[in-house]
RNA sequence: GGGCGCUUAGCUCAGUUGGUUAGAGCGUCUCGUUUACACCGAGAAGGCCACAGGUUCGAGCCCUGUAGCGCCCACCA
C-alpha cells in the first residue's frame, strides 16, 4: 500500500496549463497515435469559429459537449478524431475589419484598395486565430492540432474552386439575372436567411394609378412598376384582368399590364398591388408567371437609375420625399396612413435591404443530378434526413430542417465583399468584347481549376478574373470532408461513384456534427446539400444541436446590458472544470441554457469535493498498480459497489445516446450523495473492525474507475489526482484509461439495497431525533432498538449506527425492550427505536408527535386497502404491481401496530 | 398568418415506453470546527405537477380544448 497526501485544496490555476501542454506533447489527440487497434472510428468536425475575434460562452459551451463525446470515445478504444479549425467569415470579418480600420485610422477600404486592403484583414484573421486557438486549449478541448483547418487556407481554397468547378459543368451553377438582397452597405447580394426583420413604423400610401387606386408603402419603386395584379374573383377588378394601360408619374408613360393572383388580398389597401418585378421579390416570381418586363430603377449604389427619368441620381430617400411632393403637387395621392410593418435588414450590419435584380451566380437546387439518380440537390438533402440517415438530437428540428429545405429557392452563392473565396471564373474580352452589361448567356466566360494564360475557345489572352467572392457557407458547407483532404481523397469513377481514401475512408461520414440550433439552415442544411453532391453520403450520422447561453434572467448576453459572462475569466477564477460542468449538467438539447456565476462557484465547489474525496482515500493508503476489483466484505461495501456498477451502466447508456446532462447528474450523486455522504462515513468505522487492506481496496477501486467516468467532463482535475495516485508512470494518462466495465447486476442486489435502505433510515430518523428535541451535536446519547426481524442488521451494524448517529450505545434485542422513563419512539423499516432522553422529552408532546404519524400511516394504509380492494385493479395491474402493493400494506400495517405500541407505552 | 416548444418547490430544472406517499441543486430556516473537505457536515420547512374535460384499474406522463410565456418561418402591397 502505498500512502499520498494530496494538497488540502485543489488548485486549477496550478496545474491546469501544464496539463494540458503534457496532452498536447504527448500527440494522443492525434488518432494516428493512440495505442491498440482502433478499428472503429470516431469522428467529430469542429464548427469553425468565426476569425473575429474572441470565443464567448457559447463557444465555451460547444468545445465542453464536443470534448465530452470525443474523450469518452477515445477511452471507449476509438479512433477519435476531433478537427479544429477557423472560419473566414468573409462577410462578418470584413465588417468587423471595416469598423476598425474606420475606428483606428479613419480609413476605408477603398482608401486601402482591394489588395492592400484583404492584407489589412489576413493580419487581424491571423491574430484573432492565434487568441482562439489559445482559448480552445484553455477549455481542455483534446482536438487534433496536427489537422486544423482554416476555410480560407490553401487546400480548402483548391477544393472550393474543385467544387465550382464541377457544380457549373453539372449544370448546377448558373449565371442569372434575378432577384437578390442587396445591401448597400456592404455593397453586396445577402443569401434570404441573412436578411432579417425589424418592426417599423411606416405609411401606406394610396396613390392615383391609371384606372386605380395602389397603396403602397414604397412610393419611389412604382417608377419601376409593370403590372399590377387583383385577386381573380374581386368582383371590382375582374373584367379588367388582362387589359394593358398607360400611366405617367412624371418620367413620361410606363405600361402596366393586369394579372390576377389569387396572393391578393381584396381587403387590404385597394385591392390593388402595384407590380415592381426589379425590387420585390414577390413581384419578380408574379412577374416570371406571367411574362412582365422588368423595369429596374434602383442600382446597386443605392441611386435611382436612368430609367427614372427626373429622379435618376438621387438616393431613394430623396426621390420618396421628391415623388410624393411632386404627386400631391399634381393631386395624385389620394391619402396616406400610418402602417407598422416588417423592413428587411442585414443581419450583420442592420442596414436595410434593398431586393433588386441583378446578374448572380447561383446554385440550382431543383435541376435532377445524372449521377445521383437524378434527384435534385433539394430531394437530395430532404431525403438524407427523411430516411433516417441522418438523426437529429432534438428530433422536433427534423420539421423544421425539411420545411426550410423543401422552401428553398435558388441560392445565390456570388458576393461583391472582397475578402474571401474569389469565384474561379474568367470573363475573355476577345470572345465576348467583355461582359456585357446585362446581357444574357455564357459567352466569353470561363471556369478554370486554375488561372487560364489565354481563351481556350480563341486563344484570346485578354482575360479578366470575375471580382465576385463566394458565399461563405459555400466554403463552409463542405467543411466536413474539405477537411480531411478533398478532392485527393475522394476520386469519382465514370459512373459518378465515389472512391474514398486516406482521411476520408478513415473518418467520413462523421460521427456527429455538434452545433447550435439557430444556424441548423444557415450551415448544417447546407453541408447536407453539398455533401451529397460531393461524395454520395451524408456529412454526419447524427446532428446534436445545442441552444444559447443566456444570463441568470434568461437575457442574450450582450455588451450594452453589461452581462456577459466571459468564459476565460471564469476559468481562470473557478477552473475549466467548473466552467465546464456548468455548461454541460442542465443543459438539454435544442434547450437556452441560463447561466451564472454562483454556478460556476457550485461547481468549482464540486471539483474541490472531489480532491477531497480523494485525498481521503489516498491518505489511508491505495494498492501498488491499477486497483482491481476487489470482494465486497460488508453490506455496505456490496451496496457501495452495486450502485457504482449502475452508475457506469447508466453514464456509459446515456453518453451513447447523446445524453450529456445526465450523466453529469448521475455522477455528482453517487459521487456527493453516496460515496462521500455514506459510504466513506461507514468505511470509517467499518476500516476499524477490519484487520487488513480490504476498505482500501474497495475504496482505491472506486476512486480510480469514478475518476475515468469524471473525465470527459472534468478532464484537469481527473487527469492531476490520476497522475498522483494511479498513474504507473509519466505515459500513463486518464486521457488514455480504458473506460469502466462492470458485471451484469447481480440477483441479490434487491435485498442489499433493501438492507441499505433501512441501516440509513434507522440512522436519519436518530439524527431526527436528536435534531427535534436540541440535543447537541457532541453530546452521545444511548438508544434502544427493537429490531424484530431486522435484527441480524442492526446488531451487525450496532458500531456503524452508533458512529453515525453518534450514539454511546445501542441496545438491541428482537423484542419487547422498552427503555424506562422518558423516551423518544419511532418506527421505521420494521425497526422501533427508543431514545430515552430523560427531561428533555415532554410526554404529551411525543404522544402528540407519534399521534400525527399513526395518523398519516393509517391514512396511507387505508388509500392502499382502497386500492387493492378494487376488483379491477387486482384484475388488470400487472402482478408485480399488485404483490408490491400488498407489501406495502403489510408493512404499513405492521408500523401502526408498532406505533400503537408506543403510544400505549407513553402512558 | 403558419409551425414548434414551454408551464412541476421562492429560483433553475429532472421525472425515458402510464404503476412507491412526485425528486435534485440553489436559496431560506435550525444546529454544528466529529483530524478528507466550512469550496464542509446534520436536520427542517416548502408542490390541487398552468386550467378544464376525456381515455384508463391507475395520469405529472396519453388525447382534446383553454390561457399565459417563448422561439422559428412567412410576410401585406
Amino acid at each position: 500500500m502505498k500512502k499520498i497526501e494530496l494538497a488540502k485544496a485543489y488548485e486549477p490555476q496550478s496545474v491546469e496549463d501544464g496539463i494540458y501542454r503534457d496532452w498536447e506533447q504527448s500527440g494522443l489527440f492525434n488518432p494516428d497515435n493512440l495505442p491498440g487497434k482502433r478499428d472503429e472510428s470516431f469522428t467529430v468536425i469542429m464548427p469553425p469559429p468565426n476569425a473575429t475575434g474572441t470565443l464567448h460562452i457559447g463557444h465555451a459551451m460547444f468545445l465542453t459537449l464536443e470534448d465530452i463525446m470525443v474523450r469518452f470515445a477515445r477511452m471507449r478504444g476509438k479512433a477519435a478524431l476531433w478537427l479544429p479549425g477557423t472560419d473566414h467569415a468573409s462577410i462578418a470579418t470584413q465588417a468587423k475589419v471595416e469598423k476598425i480600420v474606420a475606428k483606428e485610422e479613419g480609413k476605408t477600404k477603398y482608401d486601402y484598395g482591394r489588395e492592400a486592403f484583404i492584407e489589412r484583414i489576413k493580419k487581424f484573421v491571423g491574430g484573432s486565430q492565434a487568441t482562439i486557438r489559445r482559448q480552445v486549449r484553455k477549455m481542455g478541448a483534446s482536438c487534433d492540432w496536427s489537422r486544423e483547418a482554416y476555410t480560407l487556407d490553401d487546400p480548402r481554397s483548391r477544393a472550393v474552386r474543385e467544387m465550382f468547378v464541377r457544380m457549373f459543368d453539372d449544370g448546377l451553377i448558373y449565371r442569372g439575372y434575378r432577384i437578390v438582397n442587396w445591401c448597400p452597405r456592404c455593397e453586396s447580394t445577402l443569401a434570404d436567411d441573412e436578411v432579417e426583420y425589424r418592426e417599423q413604423r411606416g405609411r401606406l400610401y394610396f396613390m392615383k394609378y391609371g384606372p386605380f387606386t395602389v397603396a403602397t408603402t414604397r412610393p419611389e419603386t412604382k417608377l419601376g412598376d409593370t403590372g399590377v395584379a387583383v385577386h381573380p374573383e374581386d368582383a371590382r377588378y375582374r373584367d379588367m384582368i388582362g387589359t394593358e394601360f398607360e400611366v405617367d408619374f412624371g418620367i413620361g408613360p410606363q405600361r402596366i399590364r393586369v394579372i390576377a393572383d389569387g396572393s391578393v388580398d381584396p381587403e387590404f389597401g385597394s385591392g390593388v398591388v402595384g407590380l415592381t418585378p426589379a425590387h420585390s421579390a414577390v413581384d419578380f416570381e408574379m412577374a416570371e408567371r406571367n411574362g412582365l418586363p422588368i423595369r429596374k430603377v434602383i442600382g446597386e449604389d443605392g441611386k435611382m437609375t436612368a430609367l427614372a427619368g427626373r429622379y435618376a441620381g438621387m438616393t431613394v430617400e430623396e426621390c420618396r420625399t421628391r415623388f410624393v411632393a411632386d404627386l400631391e403637387a399634381k393631386g395624385l395621392m389620394e391619402k396616406v396612413e400610418d402602417l407598422d410593418n416588417n423592413i428587411s435588414v442585414c443581419y450583420r450590419c442592420a442596414t436595410p435591404i434593398e431586393p433588386l435584380t441583378s446578374r448572380q451566380w447561383f446554385i440550382d437546387v431543383n435541376r435532377p443530378i445524372a449521377d445521383r439518380e437524378n434527384k435534385s440537390l433539394k430531394e437530395l438533402s430532404v431525403e438524407a434526413v427523411r430516411s433516417g440517415n441522418i438523426r437529429i438530437v432534438p428530433d422536433r428540428f427534423e420539421k423544421v430542417y425539411c420545411r426550410w429545405m423543401e422552401n428553398l429557392r435558388p441560392w445565390c452563392i456570388s458576393r461583391q465583399i472582397w475578402f474571401g473565396h474569389q469565384v474561379p471564373v474568367w470573363y475573355c474580352d476577345d470572345c465576348r468584347g467583355g461582359l456585357a452589361a446585362d446581357g444574357d448567356g455564357l459567352e466569353g466566360v470561363i471556369v478554370s481549376r486554375d488561372t487560364p494564360d489565354s481563351c481556350p475557345k480563341c486563344g484570346g489572352a485578354n482575360l479578366r478574373r470575375d471580382t465576385d467572392t463566394l458565399d461563405t457557407w459555400f466554403s463552409s458547407g463542405m467543411w466536413t470532408f474539405s477537411t480531411l483532404g478533398w478532392p485527393d481523397n475522394a476520386k469519382v469513377g465514370p459512373d459518378g461513384t465515389v472512391e474514398k481514401t486516406g482521411d476520408i475512408k478513415r473518418f467520413h461520414p462523421t460521427s456527429i456534427m455538434e452545433t447550435g440550433y439557430d444556424i441548423l439552415p444557415f450551415w448544417v442544411a447546407r453541408m447536407i446539400l453539398m455533401t451529397t453532391y460531393a461524395l454520395g453520403e451524408v456529412p454526419f450520422r447524427n446532428v446534436y444541436l445545442h441552444g444559447l447561453v443566456r444570463d441568470e434572467q434568461g437575457r442574450k448576453m450582450s455588451k450594452s446590458l453589461e452581462n456577459i459572462i466571459d468564459p476565460m475569466d471564469v476559468a481562470e477564477k473557478y477552473g475549466t472544470d467548473a466552467v465546464r460542468l456548468s455548461l454541460t449538467i442542465g443543459n438539454a438539447p435544442g434547450n437556452d441554457l441560463k447561466m451564472s456565476e454562483d454556478k460556476i462557484a457550485y461547481f468549482r465547489n464540486f471539483a474541490n469535493k472531489l480532491w477531497n474525496i480523494s485525498r481521503f482515500i489516498l491518505m489511508g493508503g491505495i494498492p501498488e498498480g491499477n486497483p482491481a476489483r476487489p470482494e465486497p466484505r460488508t453490506l455496505a461495501d456490496r451496496w457501495i459497489l452495486a450502485r457504482f456498477d449502475e452508475t457506469v451502466r447508466s453514464v456509459t447508456a446515456d453518453l451513447e445516446g447523446m445524453n450529456y446532462s445526465r450523466p453529469g447528474e448521475t455522477l455528482r450523486d453517487f459521487t456527493w450523495n453516496e460515496l462521500a455522504d455514506w459510504y466513506l462515513e461507514i468505511a470509517k468505522i467499518e476500516k476499524a473492525q477490519e484487520n487488513d487492506d480490504n476498505k482500501q481496496k474497495i475504496l482505491a477501486y472506486l476512486l480510480s474507475n469514478l475518476l475515468k467516468l469524471w473525465h470527459p467532463f472534468m478532464p484537469f482535475v481527473t487527469e492531476e489526482i490520476w497522475r498522483q495516485a494511479f498513474a504507473a508512470g509519466p505515459e500513463d494518462r486518464i486521457m488514455v484509461a480504458e473506460w469502466p466495465e462492470v458485471p451484469a447486476a447481480a440477483a441479490d442486489d434487491g435485498a442489499v439495497m433493501d438492507g441499505m435502505a433501512a441501516l440509513r433510515e434507522i440512522i436519519v430518523t436518530i439524527r431526527n431525533i436528536r435534531s427535534e428535541y436540541g440535543v447537541e451535536a457532541a453530546k452521545k446519547i444511548g438508544a434502544v432498538a427493537v429490531a424484530g426481524d431486522r435484527i441480524d442488521l442492526v446488531s451487525r451494524h450496532a458500531q456503524v449506527i452508533r458512529g453515525l448517529a453518534r450514539l454511546g450505545e445501542l441496545r438491541v434485542s428482537a423484542e419487547g425492550d422498552r427503555p424506562e422513563g422518558q423516551v423518544a419512539a419511532a418506527v421505521v423499516a420494521g425497526v422501533q427505536l427508543f431514545v430515552p432522553l430523560g427531561d428533555l422529552v415532554d410526554a404529551d408532546a411525543e404522544k402528540e408527535r407519534l399521534n400525527r404519524e399513526l395518523a398519516d400511516a393509517e391514512k396511507y394504509l387505508a388509500a392502499l386497502k382502497g386500492k387493492l380492494g378494487n376488483a379491477d385493479f387486482v384484475a388488470k395491474a400487472p402482478e408485480a404491481v399488485v404483490a408490491a402493493e400488498r407489501e406495502k400494506l403489510a408493512a404499513q400495517e405492521d408500523k401502526i401496530a408498532k406505533l400503537r405500541g408506543q403510544v400505549a407505552g407513553m402512558s
